[in-house]
DNA sequence: TAATAAATGCAACAATGTTGCGTTTATTAT
DNA sequence: ATAATAAACGCAACATTGTTGCATTTATTA
């Protein structure tokens, strides 16, 4: 991934690669992990809150990025996939928040995991959870 | 559950059975679902503002009830079971939106979900799901 | 390089989060 | 039942975030 991949990607979605939002994803990329709304903030405080509103919807919308985690009042973003589309979300990840080093990072499970509810149709599955990371068990 | 079931509860994490608190909870109770914040808003105009949010921050940090669902800025509340306690939320069910209703309910799951990542120790599990609830399934 | 649709910045307002403080209320001990 | 007291409330005030309209700027294309 890097900034051309990018700029296809919004191509791609019919969006313009502008300067904020080259901006906000290689420096989500960068972040590795989901980064919170504070974190973004500070890294694009050249830019207009209004804007890097704007730039979060248009990027959500078209599946290039996901709010990973939300608590506390704090909303942490991450990068889709490729199989993230316009309107349709599809993560086959689940989100993990360590409580030591308090990241948010997206996580692939060992097993399916397979929910159901009797005589319950469910289309989407997110699923969260909280402890502590592999690097911070030790 | 009744009036009285409330004040004890309170009571019991070291709360007073006011007003505000108690009509939140039969209305909560009457409710049936998880509780959108604007309709708590609305069958609560009578109290201050400040002290609805003070009211549920003091019921959720009791563990008598619980932010269950959250999406488009709208948080959906519910009542807690009893294994809930002071700082200490412990639920075994899910949330399910229901996508035709739009409901958000609380539910028990027919197994037991085991979610694990290598290498990583899980605290607690949040499960989220979003399709049709068995109502409007016909 | 010009045309044009999209994106930006600014102003403005709404909704919610949050704190301090004086007054009121629920609980308790008398 | 009443007084003492700590908790809760209402109000004012300010912070943060959400959201829209509109004139200006920018990225894309022809």
């Amino acid at each position: 991934m890097d900034i051309q991949y990018f700029k296809d990607l919004l191509h791609e979605r019919a969006l313009k690669a502008t300067n904020s939002r080259l901006n906000l994803l290689t420096t989500m990329l960068a972040y590795k992990s989901a980064m919170p709304y504070s974190a973004i903030q500070e890294s694009m405080k050249s830019v207009d809150r209004v804007t890097l509103y704007r730039t979060l919807e248009s990027l959500k919308q078209s599946g290039i990025i996901h709010k990973a985690y939300q608590e506390n009042n704090e909303t942490y973003y991450a990068i889709c996939g490729k199989k993230c589309g316009h309107q349709q979300h599809s993560h086959d990840h689940i989100h993990f928040k360590c409580l030591k080093c308090e990241l948010v990072t997206c996580e692939q499970t060992t097993t399916d995991i397979k929910i159901s509810i009797p005589e319950f149709v469910i289309n989407t599955t997110s699923i969260y959870l909280e402890g502590i990371c592999k690097l911070c068990k030790d």
